[in-house]
DNA sequence: ATGTTTGACTAACACTTGTTAGTTATAATG
DNA sequence: CATTATAACTAACAAGTGTTAGTCAAACAT
C-alpha cells in the first residue's frame, strides 16, 4: 500500500497548512506547492478537498469517543476520572496538534460528514456532563453550576493544541497531571 | 453621519456571517445579499473586504487592553483582580460575541494590523501572567506552574463567546462571578 | 426650483478556485 | 522482456473571487 503512505503525506502536510491559515484560505495549489508537486497530482491520491478535512476531523474525533468509552466503564470515582479525561486530551491532542486546529476551528466546513461529527461532539459532551453530574451525587465535586464547570473544562481542553505543541514530549504525563489539578482544585490557596 | 451607520450595518453583518463560515468563506456577494444589495454596492462604504476584518478585531482588542490597563491601576489585591479581569471578558464578550469569534480565529487573516494585533495580545498575555504571578508573591496563589494557570483560564475566557450567546441577558453578572469562582477555587470539594 | 450628495445599480476586469482529461516517464509485476 | 500500475505532468474549464468604473434615481441642501 503505498498509495496509502502518499496519502498521508498529503494528509499531513494538510493539517500543518490548515491550521495556520484554516480550511478555506488553503488552496490545494498551496498545498501542493507545500508537496513539491502540482495540484492536479494531488488528485491521484485523493479525490476532493473536503475528503482531507473529513480525514483529519473525524479520525479525532473518533478517538475522543473511544477513549471516553473506554474511561466510562472505568470503576473509578468521578474525579478520577476527569484526571483520565485530562489525559486523554493532552495525549490526543500531543499527537496531532495541528489536526485539532481543524477540528476547533473548521468543523463547519464537513459536509457529508458533519451531522455525524455533530452526532460524536453532543455524545461527547454528554458523557463528560455525566462524569460531573455523578461527582455531585457522590458529593465529590460542588454543588455549584456544573454547565459552568463543563464549559470551564471543555474550554481548557480544547484549547491544548494551542500552548501544546512548545511543550517537549517527556514532559507529557507530568503537565496533564498539572493542568488536571489546576482544573479541580483551581488557583486558590 | 448617515455615511457611518450603513457602514455600521454591513460590519454587523458581516461579523455575523464571519463567525458562522470563517472570514475566507465569506464572499463579499455573501455579505452583500445578507444586506439585501448587489456586492460592488459595499464599496461605497467600504474600502476593502480587509478592513470590516481589521475593525471587527482591533476594536475588540483595544477593548480588551483598555480594561486590563483599568484593573491594572486598580489597588486590590490579585485575586480581585483576576474577578475583574473575568467581569471583563463575560461583558466585552456578551456585547459581541460573534465578533469574538473573528478575534480568536481570523486574527491570522489580519494584513496591515496583524503586528499591531500581536503586540496587543502579547501585551495583554504578559499583563494577565503579572497579575497571577503577583498573586503567587503575596501568597494569595498557589506556587504551582503559573504557565498552566494562565493557559487554562485564558482559554475558558476565550472560549466565551461560543457559550455566552445562549444566556440572557440579566445574570450576566451572575454567571461571571460563578465562571471566575469556578477558575480560583477550583470545582473540587 | 436647482445643484449636490448618497447609495443603490449594471457590467466588467483580472485572477483564483477546485477539479477533470489526457499524457508520459518510471517502477513493479507477470 | 512485455505489460501494467503508479504518480507525476500540462492544459484547460467553468465557476467564483475581490474590486473598479460608470450610471442613475431619490433625498437633501441651497
Amino acid at each position: 500500500m503505498k498509495r496509502d503512505s502518499r496519502k498521508t503525506e498529503i494528509i499531513k502536510t494538510a493539517t500543518k497548512l490548515f491550521k495556520e491559515k484554516g480550511y478555506s484560505a488553503v488552496t490545494m495549489r498551496d498545498l501542493a506547492t507545500a508537496m513539491g508537486i502540482k495540484a492536479a497530482s494531488l488528485y491521484n491520491h485523493i479525490s476532493s478537498k473536503q475528503e482531507i478535512l473529513s480525514d483529519i476531523i473525524i479520525s479525532l474525533a473518533e478517538e475522543f469517543t473511544y477513549g471516553l468509552e473506554a474511561i466510562k466503564k472505568t470503576e473509578e470515582n468521578s474525579i478520577e476520572k476527569l484526571k483520565k479525561i485530562c489525559h486523554l486530551h493532552v495525549n490526543i491532542t500531543a499527537n496531532n496538534p495541528y489536526g485539532m486546529a481543524s477540528l476547533n476551528n473548521d468543523w463547519m466546513h464537513l459536509e457529508d460528514q458533519l451531522t455525524y461529527y455533530k452526532k460524536l461532539r453532543k455524545d461527547y459532551e454528554e458523557d463528560f456532563r455525566t462524569v460531573i453530574e455523578e461527582g455531585v451525587k457522590t458529593n465529590l465535586i460542588k454543588d455549584a453550576k456544573t454547565d459552568v464547570m463543563l464549559f470551564s473544562m471543555l474550554s481548557t481542553l480544547r484549547s491544548l493544541y494551542i500552548w501544546l505543541p512548545k511543550k517537549e514530549d517527556v514532559k507529557l504525563e507530568l503537565f496533564a497531571d498539572e493542568l488536571s489539578s489546576i482544573l479541580i482544585n483551581g488557583i486558590n490557596k
